[in-house]
Parts: structure tokens; C-alpha cells; sequence
DNA sequence: CATGAATGAGATTTCATTCAT
DNA sequence: CATGAATGAAATCTCATTCAT
């Protein structure tokens, strides 16, 4: 049947990488099959071998690399020597607007968690723990200061990143709302609360 | 093993049920087979086509009896005449509770939306949408007599609400909060945000 | 497709035991393929495993159903109390009348050893031993009493074990020769030598 | 891993030829795959193809090679104008010699056929039966000369063979005899029988 | 109602082989 | 000559589902 027009080597790794991204986050890992994913990379369901070991490691290398990803750009975007309060816009802002536009690893790095076997899950909530650990650090800080009210710390990050990562599952980047009024928007609520 | 000769009847629709709730809320739908819920139940894969009509179903009933066991609670826990800050307050208090007694339906309600299959899930979304309905109209009537911070209902509504149901992914019914101190909590949390 | 005439229950075990018997023995355990053994058994593939564990087993059960059936054959075919040289000749007798009436299970035994997994290895490895030990005990009591030449009593007994079940790769029961006139052929063959 | 750039050439191809003895001799043919094989050897599995037409002709290689040599070494070994007795004391002493020295070559020559091509199974088996042939020639002489006792040539060489061959199966090179003693023992067994 | 056995579709993975670079 | 990537076929095994008993 000859070459299908196929793209050779790393730009296939990357066509797989993208196609893998876009198939989990739309039908989950469990329900996609290799051959959904050749198809839509272009290539028989047995070269996606030539590329990966199987299909566990597809996941775990779009989830690892997501969470790496994240780690790293939190810590540039959170100025390491600011006050706990002007940390947590950073840490806020920085969160809404990263997973705004990656709100496919975003999805996937959460919902697909138990897909991953031991080994990989452990490695990845490692990750999650260090980030986690990164707004909770500010929240106890801000605590002692006296400038941040957050008797449960860690009750409270989760509630925090609970209700940031949320955007994630109804935002549109087509929709009414900027990412700077959505920042905005959910700043005040963590800051002020609701009520008047 | 091998349950003896007994479990029938509804029994058995029950046992499956709940094998069932346990099984997809550890495994994934997806991930889950119908042998090992027969095995769960004691009794073969083929004997659960005298109890349900395939697996779909299965996913189904589940979800669908939460939500609209949901939607009746909710109507009696937010007293339809109070002013709205009293109403959050109730909602509040009410969907920390439940989802925190029944973790496992909520976590599946949440999860496996994407396992339904078209009709299914149009009916579970449009159930959905009505529980949501509920805590956007507190948050407009609130705003509208100025007794709630809300430009945009909506987004705060979903704001709160996939904060609240956060909580359902770290809490354990044996740690160290109790139910009335998580919903105290995230009242606060909610109602005066976090800067001092 | 409904139900193609196919056999039921323990008939369909007995009818895949016969047709992995007969292909194995014709092109090797590796060569062979399920779909192969479920079209002679005249199921889909899928159904074989209503019966089997997997491919190993059915391969397993053959040998040591095979060897299991030889150790009890030869212990009621040789009279433990009779003398070495006549042991030897009941020996001789029972191996090649068994051999020559099961060539198949032989031939598979001593063939398909290399396809088995460490365990199965093992475990049917220790049968032969037994078996052989037979001869060598044998051997050694007639070295003992005199009546029998066998320094080596292991290594003679390996060399009369290979002559014997080599019959097996050539004999044909349309053939010339009866299994009677091959037992005296190999029987004077080992006792007297071949110089006159 | 990865031969440091050398190995070119027709060294490649004898490494080729000694990794796939050792690998057919170990796993069996159908058992190994090409890719181990240029594990074996430190190239990529498309490389080998450079080297050999595919992976029968891996096979057949070995297999011709090695019944040519027999041939041609048999005929050395046993002198054409000796008498039968000399002549097949000769035969023993050659067949185990050669047998001990290249058990790996033997023992996949023999149990390999299986995995041969109809053309090249018939080439091997016509090769087979002329050294068969060369025993059965003494034999023959033998018992019309009247120094030995064979009424059937044929089946006495079968087992003589057999016999001989078995050796290959247990025999270590670092184990209790030498290759003069096993030729000895098993000379005395074929000539003048166990019965003293 | 439960069972055991069947189906048919399909999943992941492996493999020999080819070929442009 | 070697490589990396592709193919296409197939292999083992799993699964939801059906149905006679």
C-alpha cells in the first residue's frame, strides 16, 4: 500500500502525542483503542510501537510531562520573595490562565489518574503533592503573618484549587468571558467571599 | 465464594447495585467488566442479563437515581421562602453533607458522565442543570437584593459548586474533620473569602 | 450464526484435547494457533477459553496426563518382585508397545518440553526422572546380582531409553512389522548386542 | 549493546549464523523472533536483511551446512575397504565424536525439521537418509558376511542411531565422562548387548 | 432465576519483512 | 551496510451478550 503520506520520525512521535491528547480527553483512556489512535495519527495500529511501548505509556508520558510542565512554570510565575497575600494573586492567576489554555492535559492529568498502574500513579501524585504543596506553603504563611485567614491550610488549598481547576469543564475559549475577567472574577471570590 | 444457594430475588438487583457503586467508583466504568461484578455478586456474568439489560444501564440507574434523589433533598434542605444568604447557607450545608455520605455516587455522577451514551446523557445533563439551576437562582435573587457579591451567578455557582465537591476526592470518613466542621469551613470560605 | 451443531460441555474439552494432540504433534506447539485448533474443534477462537486457562495449559494437561498415565502403566507392567533381567524384558515391552500406541503424546512429550514455562518445566521434568529411574533401578540391581552388564547404569539406561523411543519417529501401523516383532528386534538388540 | 561500528562485513555474518545457533537451540525455531536474534548480534532486526533472505533461510543454512559436513566427515571416518565390524566400531566412534562436538548443530538438525519448508525439508531428508544409509551399507554387509546379527538392517541402524544420538541430550562437556569413555560404553552395549 | 457454554467482535501487541535515507 | 520507521497480517486473549438447559 506504499507510504501514505506519512510524516516520519520524531514529527510522528508528535502527531501521536497530539492525537493521544485529543482522543483521551475526549472519550478517556480506557474507552479509545490503538487503532482510534493510528487512525487518527495516519499510520497502522502497529507502528504506534515503533514510537511507544504500549499503551500505559502513552498516558503517563502526556500526564508526566503536563505535571513537569506545571511545576516548573508555577515556580517562575509565583515570585518566591513576595507577601503571602500578593503570592496567592500570583499562584491564582498563574493557575487559571495555565489551565485555561491546557485544559486537555489539565482534564486528563485529573480524571485519568486511575488509569495509571502503581508505579506511574505514584510517580504522578508525587507531582500533584509538590504543587498542591506550593499553595498550601503560601496559605500557612499567610496564616502566620496574620494577613491570609486560613485556620486549615491544607482544607483550604484543596478548596481553592478544587474551585480553579473547575473552569476547566464548562470554559470555552470561543465563550463571553476573557481569561483576565475569569481571573478576576475568582480572585475576588477567594479573596472577599460572596457576601456583601 | 459461591454464595450459598440464597441472594435472590431483589437481593440480587441489590447486590449488584451495590457492587456495582464500589467497582465503577474504584475502577472506572470503562475499566470494569462484567465478570468481575458477577464475581463481586457471587453468581455468572450471564446471570446479571436477568436483572439488567447490559451494562449501560447498570452506569445509568446508578447515576440517574443520585441525581434525582439529589434534586428531592435538595428542595427540602433550602427553605423555598427564606432570603438568599439563609438559602446558601442551607445549600451549603446540605451538599457538603451529602455529598459527603454518599462520595461514591457523586464522584460517578461526576466522572462517567462521558460513559453515557447519548440519550442517557441528555437526560443525566439536563438533571444536572436543574441542581445547578438551584444555587444560580440564590445567587441571582441575591443579587438582585444586594445582599450577595455575584456579577456573574453562573460562574460563581459553578465556582462554588466544583469547590464544594471537591471535597468528596480527599475526604475519609475516619479522618481528623467532622462533617459539621468541613461545612463551617467552606461557608466561611465562601461567604468572607480568605484575606483578613 | 446460532449454535453450529457444536458439541456441549465435557465432549467440547475431549474434542479440543484430540485436535491440540493431533496439530501439535504435526506442527509443533509455537507453530500452531489457536484459531487453527478452534476451527478442528469447530468453535470461534474466543471459545476456547470457556475451557482453557490459555495456550500453555492445553499444552501442559497433554504432557502430564501423558506422563501421569506411563508412570502408573509401567509400575503395573513391571513385577517389582521379579528378577532384573526379567524386568528388564517386561521394560522393554511396555515401553514399546506404550510408545508405539501413543506416538503422538511421545513425541510431544520429548518434543515440546522447550515450549513449557519454568513451572510446567519443572514439574514434568521431575515425572521423567521417575520414569527413567525405573530403568536405571532395574539396571542397577542386575549391575548388583551380576546378571545384567551396566557400569554406568544411568547412561545405559538413557541409551536404552533413546533406542526405544526413537521407534516412535518412524513406525507406521500400516507398516511391515507388528509391535511384537519389534519388541523381540529391540529386545534381543539390547540384551545380546549386535556382533555374533 | 550497540557494536562499537565494527562487526562489518562477513563477520556479521558469522555472528549472525553463531547467535542463531545458540538461539534455535535454546528456544527453538518458531520460538525466537528476528529481533532477539539481532539483539544477539548488536544490529537492528531490518539488518539482517542484508545478510540473509529471511528467516527460513536462517535456518536451512544451518541445517545444510551441517548435514554436508556430516557427510563429508563420516566418509573419512569409516574406511571404505575395512571389514563390516571394523567399519561400524568406526561409525560409533565418529558418530558420537562428531555428535558430542556439535550437539547445538544435531540437536536443532533433528528437531527443527518440523519448522522446514516443504523444498528444503525434502533436501534435508534426502541428505539424512544417505547418512543413514551409510550405517545401514555396514549393517547390510555385515549380515550377509555373517559377522553381525541384523535380520532387519534398517531397524537396527534406526535404533543404533537413535541410541547414539539420545547422547546429545544429557551430555555436558564438563561432566564426569569423556568422549572416549561414552564411546566405548556405548560401543560395547550396541555390539555385544547388556545381557552378561 | 442461575448456569455453562457459545458467539462475534475487537483489543493490545508481536512479528517478519520492506525500504528510503 | 546499517538504521529507523513503516506495513499488514496475525496471534492471544477479553468481553458483552445470548440462550438452551
Amino acid at each position: 500500500m506504499a507510504r501514505t503520506a506519512g510524516s516520519h520520525g520524531p514529527k510522528t512521535m508528535e502527531a501521536i502525542r497530539k492525537a493521544a491528547l485529543s482522543l483521551i480527553y475526549r472519550k478517556g483512556y480506557e474507552a479509545i483503542t490503538l487503532r482510534q489512535l493510528a487512525d487518527a495519527v495516519g499510520i497502522q495500529p502497529g507502528s504506534l510501537y515503533n514510537h511507544v511501548r504500549n499503551k500505559q505509556d502513552i498516558l503517563f508520558d502526556l500526564v508526566h510531562d503536563h505535571m513537569t510542565t506545571l511545576l516548573v512554570e508555577v515556580a517562575e510565575a509565583v515570585p518566591a520573595d513576595a507577601a503571602p497575600r500578593a503570592q496567592l494573586e500570583g499562584f491564582i492567576a498563574f493557575h487559571v490562565g495555565y489551565h485555561i489554555t491546557r485544559r486537555e492535559q489539565v482534564f486528563i492529568a485529573n480524571s485519568e489518574l486511575r488509569s495509571l498502574e502503581a508505579g506511574n500513579h505514584a510517580a504522578i501524585v508525587a507531582l500533584r503533592k509538590k504543587y498542591e504543596g506550593v499553595l498550601i506553603d503560601i496559605l500557612r504563611r499567610g496564616a502566620a503573618d496574620g494577613s491570609l485567614r486560613a485556620e486549615e491550610p491544607t482544607i483550604a488549598a484543596y478548596a481553592i484549587l478544587s474551585m480553579l481547576t473547575g473552569i476547566c469543564s464548562w470554559y470555552q475559549p470561543s465563550g463571553r468571558k476573557s481569561a483576565e475577567q475569569l481571573v478576576t472574577l475568582h480572585r475576588d471570590l477567594i479573596l472577599r467571599g460572596i457576601v456583601v
